[in-house]
This record gives structure tokens, sequence and C-alpha cells, in this order.
DNA sequence: CAATAAATTTAGCCCAATCTAAAAATAACT
DNA sequence: AGTTATTTTTAGATTGGGCTAAATTTATTG
């Protein structure tokens, strides 16, 4: 099947929608993900529903076939390796790959991307902690929870971000904060459900609520 | 200055065909060159005018300015480049790089260029054998010939070829033949031109006149 | 439940990049 | 030089992807 780069950004963003939302996208959300007017959109969903990748039925929002969600699946698997490519073997920072990657993700061939996961070493993860599905579409499942979701005493490990955006990848930079970091719950605030945190048992840091749901942890 | 991919095989196109020629481009070889209709081309050549990057007169031919000219360089340096990955990295094979390499070239990101030649440790030459023009668009130049201008009892080394089409490149395969062989150069066929080849001290080939203009050579 | 608000779709338009067919300019040949 | 052939350009249409404004459907609320 062959699909344009804008058609596998509709099928991407319908992807996430759906797997933030648990349920299925609206044309609106849609709209504001991929940055187009909601018309755009509407037009958009008519051509995959064309083309058998999404169930589109009038204002009821849309839901991904099983052939759009495999589509949606390889690319974020290009997507991943290749942030995996850019930071590891580029040495480009966290906060630099994803717009890149966005780029690369496009590029259509089977075996390059396959070539690409073997020269990496088949990496289940990529730089933000996100996992990779393999080339079945098989993502490696893990228990991690959310940094909200600790409690004072607890001792826990950074395994992934929720949120990408460069200003607050460089947030966490500045905190120096990155993935594998150690934490060490010393507190947590009531009023503002903000955590004191011992970062790698060095600085102690305050946390905000907003942050402590992004940071994805498991308990060490 | 934002330009199209379409926009970027045009001055490409233009640049090989400049070389090639050493002439002002024609409307007619444009549109084979592209594999368009001539008046597909006449379209783009009045908007590439209109950005300042050819020189263009009606029914006259065009010819890239100074502002064109390094956008084809900087375009030719990021097709080698991935061409050298993926020959020297993921290790295909010299037939199929070409292709992979003409989606890859348009990833509009400077930094990504420059990181990756850092990591091939600046190459000089793609698996062709074709130059790589550094970060200011300089080419190295090396003494090379055509194998057509090789003497009988001259030994030469193979440097590059000027033909890059698969079904070419895989006939040298059969023949073994990849940058680096060795040739003694047995006899030369007037009738035909043709030439009788050493191949690496081991097997004696008859290469005909046309592959003999592609292959590139120097004397050892 | 009727009125209003919000979400979605339709209608009609634009631009980039392509096409075919026809016209115009240049080149080639007798 | 004049006719023919070739090359190039113009004219007009198409397709993908996008827009705004208006119409329609669904949701919300007094």
């Amino acid at each position: 099947m062959h699909l344009s780069n804008t058609e596998e950004n509709y099928l991407k963003a319908i992807y996430k929608i759906a797997e933030r939302e648990k349920k299925s996208a609206s044309t609106n959300t849609i709209a504001k993900y991929i940055g187009t007017a909601p018309a755009s959109v509407t037009d958009m969903l008519k051509r995959l529903a064309g083309k058998q990748l999404i169930n589109y039925e009038r204002y009821k929002g849309v839901t991904l076939t099983t052939t759009g969600g495999r589509e949606a699946t390889q690319l974020i698997r290009r997507h991943r390796l290749w942030e995996v490519f850019l930071a590891s073997k580029l040495r480009f920072s966290w906060e630099a790959v994803h717009d890149i990657a966005e780029e690369l993700e496009h590029i259509k061939s089977e075996e390059l991307v396959n070539r690409l996961d073997a020269y990496l070493d088949y990496p289940k993860f990529d730089p933000h902690g996100d996992p990779i599905p393999n080339a079945q579409g098989k993502f490696t499942l893990r228990n991690q929870m959310s940094l909200t979701d600790a409690l004072p005493g607890n001792k826990v490990v950074l395994l992934g971000v929720r949120e990408h955006e460069t200003s607050f990848l460089e947030y966490l930079n500045e905190l120096n904060i990155s993935l594998g970091s150690e934490f060490t719950i010393k507190a947590f605030n009531h009023f503002d459900k903000s955590m004191n945190i011992l970062v790698d048992h060095i600085k102690e840091t305050l946390l905000s609520e907003k942050v402590c749901q992004i940071l994805l942890v498991k308990k060490i």
C-alpha cells in the first residue's frame, strides 16, 4: 500500500490520540494534533476511509482498521529506531532527535529499517524511554508507573518521559535528570501535589505535579 | 532558503546534465532526466528562476546561479554520504544504495549531515567512487582516466564507475569486479574497441567499449 | 424541550506539481 | 531561402493537501 507522508502523519496522529484518550479520535482533536483546519481533516478522513485504513462515520470520530494500525505501528517503529540512531551513533541530545526523526520516519524501505534495527542491536526503547515495536509490530511491555504514584521513602529509577517537547527536556537537563536517574522520594506536599525528590543521591529538587505525571519510573 | 524535494531534484538534474554535457541544460534533457513532460519542466524552470537559483531565458536552456550550484552540491553531498552510510554501516550492496539515498538526501538538517560526515570519518568518495563534496562544497580531485584510455600491458586499479544503474552494477558483480579491483590490459581489439582484461590476477574477461568507457581507473 | 453552543461537514477556493494538446520559436535540410 | 522537423512554451485540466466561510449535526443547558 502506498501512503503519502501526510497520510502517514494522520494515521500516526489517530493512533496516538486513541492511545492517549482511550477512545476514537475526533476531527477537532486530530486537527489540533496535526496543526491544520478541521475541514482539512474531514477531507483526509474520507480519503483514508476510502483506502480502508480507518473506520469513519460522519460526526462519529474515527478508529484505525487493522491495516491502518499496522501502518501506524510501523511508522512509530521507524521513528523510534531513527531516534536511537541519532542519539547513540550521532550523539544528538534527546531533545534534538524528535524533529529529525519526524522526517526520517517517512523513508520507505522495509529493508532499511530492518537493517537499521540490526545495526542498533534491536533496541527495545528509544531515547525517551518509549518502546520500539519489533518487525512484527509487537511492543515490549514493562512495569512502570507515573512518579505521582510513588510514595515517600520509595526509591525509583527513571524509565521514560511522556512529553517530548524540547523545552521540557531541556528543563530536565538543567535538573541533571536523564533516563536511568535514581530518585528517592523525600516528601509529598498535599496542597499542590508536588514532590521533594533526591536525584541520584546528590541533589534535592522540587518537582511539580505536572512534571511528576510526565515521568515514568519503576521501583528499585 | 526553503526548497521542496522536487525543486532540489531539478537543481541536481541541471547540475548533473551540465557536468556531463559541459553546457547549459535544455528543457528536453531535463525532462528526460527527471522523467516528466517538457511542459512541466518549463513551469518549474520559471519558478526556480524566480528564486534566483537558475539563469533562465526562454528557448535558451538553463545554468545554475551561484546559489543554485551551492544547493545542488549540498544535495550531492548528502546523497553520497548516505550512500557511504548504507554501504559501510548497514552493509547494503553498491547497487542497492542509490535508490534509498535518493530519499535520504532530502532530509533537511545541516547538523545531521555534518554529524553523519564525522561519524563516517569524513569519507572522500562514495561506494561508486564518486567524490563527496565537503561541508564547504569542495570536491576532492584525483588522477583518473577511462579504462578505454589504458593500453595493452598497463596495470590499473578501479576507482569508480560512471553508471549507477542496478543492472550494470550487478553485471560487474558477476564479473567479480568491484572498487579496488586490479586490471591488467591483455589486448585491445580494434574492430569493436573491446578489451581483454585480467581481473585481480585471476580471471580473464572481455569488456565491451561501452563498459570500458564507464570504468574509471588509475595506473599502478 | 427549546435554544444556544460546539463540533463537524460541505462548498468553493488556492497552490504545487503534474499532464495533454496546441501554438510558437528555433534548428535542419533540400 | 523556404519548408519541414524538433524543441520549447502556452493554455487549460487534474490531483493532493490545504484554507475560509457557511451550513448542518450533535451536545449542552436554562
